[in-house]
DNA sequence: GTGCAAAATGTAAGCGCTTACATTGATTTT
DNA sequence: AAAATCAATGTAAGCGCTTACATTTTGCAC
């Protein structure tokens, strides 16, 4: 069987006590101690059993996970963030609990913190876990959140593309934007930056009418169709979502247009396997799970809430 | 705070382990003390804590739940058996652990059961599981599968299909099957079925060429725009996934084809929100949920294997 | 009725982990 | 130099739950 705290304590010589501590991360333990106490964790291969009840005695052993509802897992990106913090919380003996839009309220009473995906302005998600108290973190836009957040910079990316694409030598930038009537603005942050940097140097962005979802490629490709007649005033394309990219590269290339000779195409996010080619801007989602999860850490401390912006990095490969 | 085991047998008057017992499903408490004990915890509101070790003492609370590379947790249907299994097995104080098919083998130590999601034939998940003598319960077709497996009934409902299409009068069954690489066979059974009944009925079946995808709206899109000039010569469409329909009656569409007066389009799944008015054949997700969850309890207890079909239904919209 | 196995329940000893409280030794204050 | 403080660790009492084992109840043959 798998080794316990008690087996780590024998071996390095502490008590089962300072070995919990150094793995909760309590301040009261030395540096060299924790040291030492993680380096005999990882020699005799130690994994936390049942779930522990880990910072507060009896509180539950569960981070709940909240899609919203349009997300509903369905974007490769929202699954791929769900794997990463289902990963990293393993190694801490936590579990996630997925919850969904409808049994949001019956669930806070059943997990010890919440992280919220796809946060709008005045979330009553954030509004339900304060009244009870629950520790929560954000991931996602809400200009308004006071408590503890995390985001990629939506908008340092997108200008990262209208400077890239002006440096190219690019002249007439397109920009489509994407549009849910349940979510809005979650990702609007991208276009809106994109469409001032466009306008700064000199690009003269125009926004396409927006796509009628945040993550289809076939609503990318129908959108891009249906302004056929307009795209060849243009020579770059910047899309939301890369899943939009796609589908508009598909479109523009089914249309006769070489991309991206007659027309470069960037889109956003970097989704493994799917992006490929793309021009895109990667955000690094396993450090956005991790920092969520430190969040969440503080978060049940009860230490002053914080905002994080992860930084982002544009990629360039064959559509632009 | 929540009441506990020790709250129910009180309020019940037992003690805590024929409560415990009643609700981990222990044969030996009788029906009528299971049926006053499951009340109680409902009057009470009880929730198990802990992510408590059930059935076997010290083994883990975490069942593992194992995506094909492909399903990647990227489609639609896999996100909401996700959910169906999360929300489900909360109820019973396990939790979900989702195992990438990168880090596979080393997650077996550290779940109790696994439930494996799109197994093929010798799927070597399942051997892995075997080895370890880990109790697995695999989602998917796999002929050669001797362990415990459920899967809805494919083959049925495809014949539905065709039944349907010959009953409303069409004569030309087109079919669009869809393939990749890695899934080789997980869904075709269903395109095989459709043809055979569609033989037998005289609505000379035809394949189309192959999607590359699974469950890419776009990409049945562009197989029907491709197939474009082959079309007119068929009144109805069997796709092997909504998404594809939802792709292939956009393309018919926009191609000028009257959906379904000149052709009639029907997909596989009935995936909520996304496959709105299309005709299709519907899946109980919650009950395969429900289902498998069963499955690894007797897996547990190392009962024999039963390989379950779960039945399907046709749901006929406005598509076909 | 008595006996006896099987069925149903209770008793209590854990499980691996957290944490209130006690202890130790080093550092500072007086 | 004794007293007071503090950082670092140990001690041990739980936490809610499971389960080996003991005990009671039941059904049924004689």
């Amino acid at each position: 069987m798998s080794p316990t705290l008690a087996d780590i304590a024998a071996a390095s010589g502490y008590s089962t006590a300072t070995v919990s501590r150094a793995l909760r991360g309590d301040a009261a333990v030395k540096p060299e101690t924790r040291a030492a106490v993680l380096k005999m964790c990882a020699k005799l291969g130690y994994k936390p059993s049942v779930g522990g009840r880990i910072l507060v005695q009896g509180a539950s052993a569960f981070v709940g996970l909240s899609l919203g509802r349009t997300d509903h897992a369905t974007a490769r990106y929202v699954s791929l963030l769900h794997q990463a913090l289902s990963q990293q919380l393993t190694e801490t003996g936590w579990a996630l609990r997925l919850v969904g839009s409808e049994d949001f309220t019956s669930s806070l009473s059943s997990v010890g913190a919440m992280i919220i995906i796809g946060t709008k302005n005045d979330d009553p998600r954030i509004q339900l876990c304060r009244e009870q108290g629950l520790p929560n973190v954000s991931i996602g836009h809400d200009s308004s959140n006071t408590g503890f957040s995390v985001v990629p910079d939506d908008g340092g990316g997108a200008r990262l593309v209208a400077r890239h694409f002006a440096r190219t030598g690019r002249k007439k930038m397109a920009i489509m934007p994407s549009w849910h009537p349940e979510d809005d603005g979650i990702v609007r942050v991208r276009a809106a930056a994109c469409l001032d940097e466009g306008k700064k140097l000199g690009l003269h962005p125009e926004l396409l009418g927006p796509v009628n979802s945040l993550t289809s490629t076939l609503d990318g490709y129908r959108s891009i169709n249906a302004a056929r007649n307009k795209i060849s005033g243009f020579d770059c394309l910047f899309c939301e979502t890369d899943e939009h990219a796609i589908g508009a590269r598909a479109a523009l290339v089914d249309s006769g247009f070489q991309v991206p000779r007659d027309i470069a195409v960037a889109g956003f996010d970097d989704l493994p396997d799917l992006s490929a080619d793309l021009t895109t801007v990667r955000q690094d989602i396993p450090r956005l799970a991790a920092t969520a999860l430190e969040l969440v850490s503080k978060a049940r401390r009860r230490e002053p809430p914080q905002q994080v912006v992860l930084p982002v990095e544009l990629v360039v490969r064959k559509s632009g």
